[in-house]
RNA sequence: GCCGGGGUGGCGAAACUGGCAGACGCACGGGACUUAAAAUCCCGAGUCGCGCAAGCGACGUGUGGGUUCGAUUCCCACCCCCGGCACCA
């Protein structure tokens, strides 16, 4: 017997599962898999307790599955290319590499310290040739499918990063890493075509029925479809139509009628020509150039004044025949549709306010259900549903009908057709620094891009020396990497310069982990068929729309170079919230983070796992306090004093089968079992951790509460003599309850449930042992005690054996006492008996 | 503006299918042990009123209505907080 020493038995434990790979797996047909995931770490340097409440979650997971019979998948790894490594090499003239390095070390000493159960012998960092030569077989896979291609196109540039962002990259106009406004810039850049995927990834959102409502919105939204038309307005030479069209996207065909003006964005590129044969090009164009010249994220934000200048031009709106002008905008975006829109004022609120403002005319031509309103009356657009007016033969139909009408007859006409846009945009993947993987590509003049071949990979990121920070990519000033022959001529060639979007190496880093030193494939297709899909991700939010759209989008890429056969890489997604204090997130900057290991030096790795789950659900945000994790650490002494301090006592007590056990015992029995029930479910689908640890301390309560009643103290100290037990059926209740309790807790403080699982005489661990069988039996009660309200007030309480007629309760509660002293003088309606539940009775107040 | 989540004691929270609101914990108060303190063990506690007391009563889950024998839970309207999207035609 002895005291509560974390520090002890969690080096002890975390050694003998070093020593002996206990959580290294392989593929086992003839068990069910469980592949239990957190998303891999940024090795920024040190983790704080925010970072490794994701890793606990996941964590306790793994070890219930294992000991559910599970073959439990449980890896980790480290997302170690990126930015912030080549900064530090740049401030501290450190090589990006020894800088991953080191971080990755004192990172995975955390973890260990944790006593996370991963299997270490697959970590992988992305930043290994070995990982990274797959980013570029597969990255040359799409380039032969047309997945990926490179083009100059106007992109996000962040200055204090000194590259480009992808679109999921920009947050708020910002840059997401770190906040710099985004400008742009115009570049030869590669993309991945993921907007062939669009529709895909956006119809199988459906089918992913255990993610969070949350994250499936902001992928609706960020994919944003929207069905619609294009349309093709001829440009007018006076009054008649010329060969050549303005093309509109628009989703209200139905409101053609009331096309008044068409605008244009001011990138849109028939807008030089209009100026250059303007009178006045020089004013046209210096108009032109202020529109664009606007601020950006401005613009994308919609927080502008609405302005606008006519070309002098016309176009034919060709359903009506007539000429309406073109005007250019500075809130018609280039970049979506086709850069032109037909503005319709009457059923369109920006179009209205800038019709308004400019005098231009409103037609309407919607009316509401049983409406009328003409268009000099209006105050806002009417932009819901209802019935055609002033629409020539399609006037009387219905928004929804005609849509479908007027599209078909824009076809048969051959000036438009329905189409689909999609908010998504392809992603870009070049960025223009150092640490990433090397895009496998080479500049021929004569063979144009080559990829380079298979048997080549990887192309090696070169060591260099110099970090400035300073200018275009790195690469492109080491000569002998740059300088190559091409692959095809071997005539002399420029390599690719430029490495890849770091989302690229977290794309399929979970297929790697199956199969993790395979040197001829990203991962064997049947390892993979074994253990995937994922069947519980969890993770930050924050990556609702980058890592996790890019992850569906490679994981049907793998699906079509045939190394996969599921379509989705992630079964379940559980969004972890944040660890707060003083009510901000933690961070280095605010100085407000809570580093684990001083925790674990306090209290142990226990005690913080435990307070980190019982503080709140974990989809919640938490506030971190000191005094909740001292409370853990008080719980767990109290679990130790009365499991190791009884073990002598009920060593040899017997089996619980067939004891004739008196009413006390068979309390405490109830409380093991009904806590088995609860705490399995809790964990497992529930997942709501805070309850089940909730459940836990209410069995050591009874446990105590049982002692107590018996006189048996486990409470005593050191010295203490081991108490006596008189009933061996006492010692056995006992034995059930404590064997339960530290089984039901070992996901959450598997040190000390280890230890104590040992010294109560088993040799073969927590997980062999399994987890606890509830017995349906043992939970049932004999009498229950149900509530009996009168009028659905609480007016007694009725003590009644279990399974009693509800005609014998309603007799026994209206016999109550305290029942008949509130029904003097009442009238009974009626009585309601919710099986073994309630009594209600419900009254008539006596008059007079 | 649209979408999603939420609002419950001094605090973190719980209540699974409409059935005892506040489990469990933190902080707090009392008792036991101790020369004393810490630790530990036991007990108490939503608010208000009456009572010396055991107890009794009223009120109580953001606000207002509704459905129901019964509502934290379902419906309608509204207020507030958090997250996401937003001039996307």
């Amino acid at each position: 017997m002895s005291d509560y020493r974390p520090q002890e038995i969690e080096k002890k434990w975390q050694d003998r599962w070093r020593e002996t790979r206990a959580f290294e797996v392989k593929v086992d047909p003839s068990r069910p898999k469980f592949y239990c995931l957190e998303m891999f770490a940024y090795p920024s340097g040190h983790a704080h307790v925010g970072h490794v409440r994701n890793y606990m979650i996941g964590d306790i997971m793994a070890r219930m599955k294992r000991m559910r019979g599970f073959n439990v998948l449980h890896p980790f790894g480290w997302d170690a290319f990126g930015l912030p490594a080549e900064n530090a090499a740049i401030k501290n003239h450190t090589h990006p590499e020894t800088w991953t390095f080191d971080n990755i070390a004192h990172m995975k000493g955390q973890l260990q310290r944790l006593g996370i159960s991963y299997a270490w012998e697959r970590e992988i960092a992305t930043c290994q040739p070995e990982y990274y030569r797959w980013n570029q077989w597969l990255f040359t896979r799409m380039f032969e499918k047309g997945l990926a291609y490179r083009r100059r196109s106007n992109v996000n540039w962040c200055e204090s990063c000194a590259t480009v962002l992808a679109n999921e990259q920009v947050v708020d106009g910002g840059c997401w890493r770190c906040g710099t406004p985004v400008v742009t810039r115009d570049l030869e850049q590669w993309f991945l075509r993921i907007t062939a995927y669009a529709d895909e990834l956006l119809d199988a959102l459906p089918t992913l029925t255990d993610w969070p409502e949350k994250v499936l919105t902001m992928q609706r939204n960020w994919i944003g479809r929207s069905v619609g038309a294009r349309v093709r307005f001829p440009i007018a030479e006076g009054v008649t139509p010329t060969t050549e069209a303005i093309e509109v996207f628009t989703t209200r065909i139905d409101t053609i009628y009331g096309a008044n003006f068409v605008l244009l964005a001011p990138e849109h590129p028939i807008v030089e020509r209009f100026a250059a044969e303007s009178p006045d090009p020089a004013a046209f164009r210096a108009k032109v150039a202020a529109f664009r010249a606007l601020d950006r994220t401005a613009r994308l934000t919609g927080e502008i004044e609405k302005e606008g200048f006519a070309t002098g031009r016309y176009v034919i709106n060709p359903f009506t025949h007539t000429p309406v002008p073109v005007w250019i905008a500075n809130f018609v975006l280039g970049e979506y549709g086709t850069g032109a829109v037909m503005a319709v004022p009457a059923h369109d609120q920006r179009d209205f306010e800038f019709a308004r403002k400019y005098d231009l005319p409103v037609t309407v031509v919607i009316q509401p259900e049983g409406g009328t309103s003409e268009g000099d009356e209006l105050t806002d657009a009417y932009t819901g549903d209802g019935v055609l007016v002033g629409s020539g033969s399609f006037s009387g139909l219905s928004t929804d009908e005609a849509r479908t009408r007027l599209t078909a007859e824009a076809a048969a006409h051959g000036i438009g057709e329905a189409t689909v846009q999609y908010r998504l945009k392809d992603w870009g993947v070049s960025r223009q620094r150092y640490w990433g993987t090397p895009i496998p590509i080479i500049q021929c003049e004569v063979c144009g891009l080559v990829p380079v071949p298979d048997a080549d990979l990887p192309v090696r990121l070169p060591t260099i020396s110099e970090f400035t920070g300073r200018g275009d990519s790195p690469l492109a000033h080491v000569a002998e990497f740059v300088n190559v022959p091409c692959p095809r001529c071997q005539r002399p060639a420029r390599r690719e310069t430029d490495t890849m979007d770091t989302f690229v190496d977290s794309s399929w880093y979970y297929y790697r982990y199956c199969d993790p030193t395979n040197e001829s494939l990203p991962f064997d297709p049947a390892t993979v068929a074994y253990w995937g899909p994922v069947d519980f991700y969890s993770g930050g939010v924050e990556h609702a729309i980058l890592h996790l759209i890019y992850s569906r989008f490679f994981s049907r890429v793998f699906r079509d170079v045939g190394l996969v056969t599921i379509d989705e890489p992630f079964t379940r997604l559980l969004t972890q919230g944040m660890v707060l204090r003083h009510g901000a997130v933690m961070s280095k900057s605010k100085g407000n983070v809570v580093d684990p290991d001083d925790m674990i030096t306090r209290f142990g790795a226990d005690a913080l796992r435990l307070y980190v789950m019982f503080v709140a659900p974990p989809e919640k945000e938490v506030e971190w306090t000191d005094t909740g994790l001292e409370g853990a650490y008080r719980f767990l002494g109290r679990v130790w004093r009365a499991a190791d301090h009884l073990i002598p006592a009920v060593a040899d007590a017997p089996a619980p089968d067939g004891l004739a056990f008196d009413a006390d015992e068979k309390r405490l029995r109830r409380a093991t079992h009904r806590t088995i029930d609860r705490v399995t479910r809790d964990i497992d689908p529930r997942m709501h951790l805070n309850t089940a640890i909730s459940a836990v301390m209410e069995l050591v309560n009874d446990l105590y509460a049982f002692c107590d009643i018996r006189g048996i103290k486990p409470g005593a100290r050191d010295d203490a003599p081991p108490p006596a037990i008189a009933r061996p059926e006492a010692a056995a209740a006992l034995r059930e309850a404590i064997e339960a309790l530290v089984r039901l807790l070992s996901p959450f403080t598997p040190h000390l449930s280890e230890e104590l699982w040992e010294r109560l005489g088993h040799d073969d661990g927590v997980v062999a042992a399994g987890w606890p069988v509830f017995d349906a039996a043992a939970a049932a009660e004999d009498e229950i005690e149900i509530p009996v309200q009168i009028n659905g007030k609480l007016r007694a309480r009725l003590t009644i054996a279990a399974g009693a007629s509800d005609e014998a309760t309603r007799e026994a509660a209206l016999a109550l006492p305290a029942i008949q002293t509130h029904l003097a003088g009442a009238e009974v309606v009626k009585t309601i008996v919710a099986g073994g539940r309630l009594v209600n009775i419900v009254v008539k107040a006596s008059k007079g």
